[in-house]
DNA sequence: TTGACTTTCAAACGATCGTTTGAAACATAT
DNA sequence: ATATGTTTCAAACGATCGTTTGAAAGTCAA
């Protein structure tokens, strides 16, 4: 097996793959588009992924999987091993590694188009991703915030947790619409705004 | 110009593709699966619409905005002319009108779909859709809210808003996580249930 | 019933789709 | 240098795409 050659090109498939694929959805970009995009021939996405669902599916397995854990390692990093970390410490660090994070607002963009196009159609797509990632997360969510919150109606830190988790997307992912309603661009200082405005409501939404 | 026989066409079509767009998105519909679950033929739509993005936007102009005032409306209604509603009240109305709402919960996969897919790669559909109705809404809700929340620092009413939107369109559309996080099916005592937790939480979170 | 107009239809158009093929280019071990 | 296996390539495949065409069917006023 010849690594070097092959891999990179392997590589920038992948990598143009997911860009065109969050931009425009599987339907939406032809082989075509993304091996001239990547500089190579289309038989070579038959080569490496044999076909193009493959590649689809592949992008979420060496991409977005990965990426998606890159953020929850700096929320747990944020809350540098405490056991018995406060609500407030863990919507923070919450908000701040999945608003702010370790990604670039472009690696953020992608990110967050391709899962919210399989949380609408859900495909096998979703599935990866909920095992891998997003179950995860939601448990370690509950585990953390349960400690400070058992006093509460049984079941309703679920729900608590599904409303967090619908303001951090939302707000994540609704740059049009946030654009459209308040008329202001979505920069850093927006988004810090954007942080302690989120945390702020989260945590009255929690009642702590 | 015949109304009777060509309307019902025209109508069928419209019908179908909106089913279809909103399940596969533009480009994982064809024209030929419209027309066919549309029994009707091929180039009845290029008659009536045109092209294939112009019978998109048509299910928008004369079915997506239509649908989002029934839901508006409702939301006014269960207000019943009150000038100056408690904010407890208000999210209630605007839990039930969008959660529950006049609309089946098919019409209601439909257009969130359909909205969900403009607000992560927004085309002119959702310049429609957000000026025809999701501008006047959030303007509604502001106006709203603004006499019993106007003590709170400048700027923080619109966050709230925003954040508000943000459960409601997550707890409405998210139904796939709800589904995996819970196990629960989304019937309607849940529904009833996720109304109660989202008013709780986002009254909690507006601080009143 | 005739005539003008609207609507529907089957058939075909060129373009583009995902995929396949077989040979050329490349890398590595002996 | 040669043999062996890997990777890339141009070219073509059949299938399906959105759209167009021109005629048939349907509708209604005069």
């Amino acid at each position: 097996m010849v690594e070097a050659g092959s891999n990179r090109t392997k590589e920038r498939i992948l990598e143009n793959a997911e860009i065109l694929f969050a931009e425009k959805g599987f339907h939406g970009v032809s082989i075509r588009e993304i091996t001239t995009a990547a500089k190579c021939n289309m038989a070579s996405v038959h080569y490496h992924f044999n076909n193009k669902l493959n590649l689809y599916l592949e992008v979420f397995r060496a991409r977005w999987v990965p990426r998606e854990k890159r953020m929850y390692d700096a929320f747990l990093a944020s809350l540098e091993g405490e056991k018995e970390p406060v609500p407030s410490k863990i919507v923070t660090a919450l908000a701040r590694a999945y608003l702010i994070g370790p990604l670039s607002d472009e690696e953020h963009r992608r990110h967050r188009q391709l899962i919210i196009r399989e949380m609408n159609t859900p495909t096998e797509a979703f599935e990866l991703a909920a095992n891998e990632s997003i179950r995860p997360l939601f448990e370690t969510l509950y585990n953390f915030l349960k400690p400070s919150l058992y006093k509460g109606p049984e079941g309703n830190l679920i729900f608590d947790i599904m409303s967090i988790f619908g303001i951090v997307l939302y707000l994540n992912y609704s740059r049009p619409i946030i654009s459209l309603v308040t008329g202001k661009a979505y920069d850093d200082t927006f988004k810090t705004l954007l942080i302690d405005q989120m945390v702020r409501f989260s945590l009255n939404g929690l009642n702590v």
